[in-house]
DNA sequence: AAGAGCAAGTCTCAAAAAGAGACCATGTGC
DNA sequence: GCACATGGTCTCTTTTTGAGACTTGCTCTT
């Protein structure tokens, strides 16, 4: 993990680890600003057992809107996270499912749940000792 | 990766991994909320490579605001990912170093970093057969 | 000596994103 | 006939974020 600065398209630019962290050229960013949008992981996650319908989802996370719950389908959708299939049942029904890169992606996540698990306690003692001499 | 329905304090909540993915109960949402957001895992890389002051980051990371980079530092300080130091010198200088607990975060994300080079090919071309196909 | 610039922020106001909840068409069970 | 389910959209309000001026004290330039 290097960082130095760089020049890309004339630009002088920050570099971490030889990518380019500037606004537009940046595929760290390009990638973040999608999965570490506030539902979105958390959608992968719940997805990870096998595919859901919409109405699964809302009840499997109660505290999302609709309106967000559709958004974040899209949004992971265009990404290629997850695939949509509309069965012409009778009331349509439609079922959300992991791609080979929304598989993938999830693999990430798994240790992010577990680092999650293992630091919990320390941040949260860090939030008492901070909130404490504020 | 297994999810079922579990029992927390009485409220039927879905668990993923054994993790109640309950909105109070919830360590990866409780973590997650903080290094998910738009700038946070951004600085921590940004801070990879050693200490770096308020204004070295301004201007390492062009496009936030200095209203962003104080909350966001705050924000990362207060679950004990960095730490503020201030230097009496004239005039004061401030010095933000990640902590143990924000190096081991660190080597979770350049993992991340890793796998957004490797996969961000396919992610451009599923969100450009998404534009076309809508 | 006047003016500019830097340090690390805070403050205010405008714009964007997210949440709450009504509404839609269609069909089933009671 | 009534309530409920399906997968959404639409509008309204609240929360977040962004843009940019302002601060205090010191140094550097002219």
């Amino acid at each position: 993990m290097s960082m130095l600065t760089g020049e890309v398209n004339g630009k002088r630019v920050a570099m971490v680890c030889g990518i380019p962290m500037d606004v537009e050229n940046c595929p760290v960013r390009d990638v973040m600003d999608n999965i570490g949008g506030k539902w979105n992981s958390l959608m992968i996650l719940s997805l990870a057992d096998g595919p859901l319908r919409f109405s699964q989802l809302r009840r499997l996370i109660p505290d999302i809107s609709q309106r967000m719950l559709t958004q974040t389908l899209r949004d992971l959708q265009r990404d290629g996270y997850i695939h949509r299939t509309v069965y012409p049942t009778q009331p349509p029904s439609v079922e959300y499912a992991l791609t080979d890169l929304g598989r993938s992606l999830l693999g990430l996540l798994k240790h992010f749940v577990d680092w999650s698990v293992e630091n919990h306690g320390a941040i949260r003692a860090a939030r008492e000792v901070y909130d404490a001499e504020a």
